[in-house]
RNA sequence: GGAGGGGUUCCCGAGUGGCUAAAGGGAUCAGACUGUAAAUCUGACGCGCGAGCUUCGGUGGUUCGAAUCCACCCCCCUCCA
């Protein structure tokens, strides 16, 4: 990380990083001026961070290393209303005990990614229930509310699907949404002196507004930087699979899981993620596309990635747990694997399920793994040959499998297509 | 408050009394080919081994038979006030 070029601006670009910026050329001369402090918020959607935070979380901590102070929101006032910035429904509001859970437990996963001990420009997180949680109707319409012309309002490119679609709508609560978070933004200014805000390129207008009102309420003169939304090059949503979302929480997702994802990760969208999620050099990266090209071979890149963004996430351990589970699955014999082997599988996060008796048809266990949805399902796979047992292919649909298909007395590992795998425990 | 439009299987979206578990597309899953990639091809895609069973916002009706007709209710949208 020593190596990160001192043009933060220049690094950001060359990893394709900034979408928009405010007032630019202001706003480079404002940047290498002095050490300055900017925010990035994080709302509370749910009880976990996922991998679509790790972008803006890390370009806080890009600017850290370059000697900016960032502040990590999380948005305990704005979680309860939900922001509508391109969402095509309203949605379902939470009730004030689950986010203020979920509020807690974003604020631990976020100070994992920053340093809060490192002087002047240690990183700070705070949550906008603080001081929006005590306004008053009055106030939020006076003081503020005075400040946004509904007219500018609704020509926001973020909300005008809900505002034009026929069959949709918008709730004054999710249209208020874009105040709130402009005055968070002032407030940072008054707090803080924080001049930046970075986000999605989904908040431009969330942090325009945000802009606007500090220099209303404040007279301040502050920026916003937007990063590009995380797109595959196959136009399927980034961070999503057939199993949901991919989390940051590794109870969750677990490192294993969430390093396979990585892995799979499609050529045509490795080398820009690697500059996305990693703090490589971009010319380092560049050099691994190259080698990758001529090599003819398999590309090296994933593997790359899922290591960098394991290790971030999930620590040393997190990744050697995910390494060993992997290389076991996917290259070794399962048949070479020790008892403390498996002992230690199930401790590294291989899904696992404790079954009870001594036999059981393979139809039943596939269902009681969560490998098939149903009999119906588990009899296709079976037929079309997808389902192996300890490695071995088994098509015959009333197979059993029991005590003496199992190793060391109770391990059964069973796979289900070319990458899902599952351990059975008898007991 | 008034008038009109709408709620269909994961999503979009056909379907207005039996031929409809419900067209089509997307997503997803499996197989083949590969590199645990992409593209392509094949197949599956409510549940059930099966006879069959349970679905089309909810409840209750009409009918031999309803997603389709009727009543009431809930929710959404548009316009008017």
């Amino acid at each position: 990380m020593a190596d990160l070029p001192m043009d933060l601006l220049k690094d950001l670009g060359s990893r394709g990083l900034i979408s928009q910026i405010s007032s630019e050329d202001e706003f480079k001369s404002h940047l290498v001026s002095a050490q300055r402090t900017l925010y990035s918020g994080f709302d509370p959607t749910a009880d976990s961070l996922h991998i679509g935070h790790l972008v803006p979380l890390l370009a806080l901590r890009r600017f850290q290393l370059v000697g900016h102070k960032p502040l990590a929101l999380v948005g305990g006032a704005t979680g309860l209303i939900g922001d509508p910035s391109f969402k095509s429904a309203e949605r379902q509001l939470n009730t004030a005990d689950v986010v203020s859970g979920w509020v807690a437990k974003l604020q631990g996963q976020l100070e994992q990614y920053l340093d809060f001990n490192c002087g002047e420009n240690s990183a700070v997180v705070v949550n906008n229930l603080e001081w929006t949680g005590r306004l008053s109707a009055l106030e939020f319409l006076r003081d503020i509310g005075k400040h946004f012309s509904v007219n500018s309002m609704i020509q926001k490119e973020s909300v005008r699907q809900r505002l034009e679609r026929e069959g949709s709508g918008i709730s004054f609560t999710e249209f208020s949404y874009m105040i709130l978070q402009s005055y968070d933004f002032a407030e940072l200014y008054k707090r803080y002196g924080c001049t930046l805000q970075i986000g999605g390129s989904d908040q431009w207008g969330n942090i325009t507004g945000g802009i606007d009102l500090a220099r209303r309420m404040h007279q301040g003169h502050v920026y916003g930087l937007t990063l590009p939304l995380v797109t595959k090059a196959d136009g399927q949503k980034f961070g999503k699979t057939e199993s949901g979302t991919i989390w940051l929480d590794p109870n969750k997702t677990s490192p294993y899981y969430f390093y396979q994802f990585w892995l799979g990760t499609a050529d045509a969208d490795v080398y820009k993620f690697l500059k996305y999620f990693t703090f490589m050099a971009p010319e380092e990266i560049d050099e691994i596309e190259q080698a990758d090209l001529s090599s003819g071979k398999r590309p090296q890149a994933q593997s790359v990635l899922a290591e960098a963004v394991t290790k971030l996430v999930h620590g040393e351990q997190g990744l050697s747990a995910a390494v060993r589970i992997s290389s076991s699955l996917f290259s070794g014999d399962l048949l070479e694997l020790t008892e403390a082997d498996f002992d230690q599988l199930c401790l590294d996060g291989l899904p696992a399920t404790d079954i009870a008796g001594t036999s059981l048809s393979l139809v039943e266990a596939l269902v009681s793994t969560g490998l098939a949805m149903s009999n119906r399902a588990a009899r296709e796979f079976v037929e079309a040959g997808a389902v192996y047992v300890n490695g071995r292919k088994v098509e015959n649909l009333d197979a059993r499998i029991g005590l003496e298909d199992s190793l060391y007395g109770r391990y059964i590992v069973l796979k289900r297509g070319k990458k899902l795998f599952h351990l059975m425990r008898l007991t």
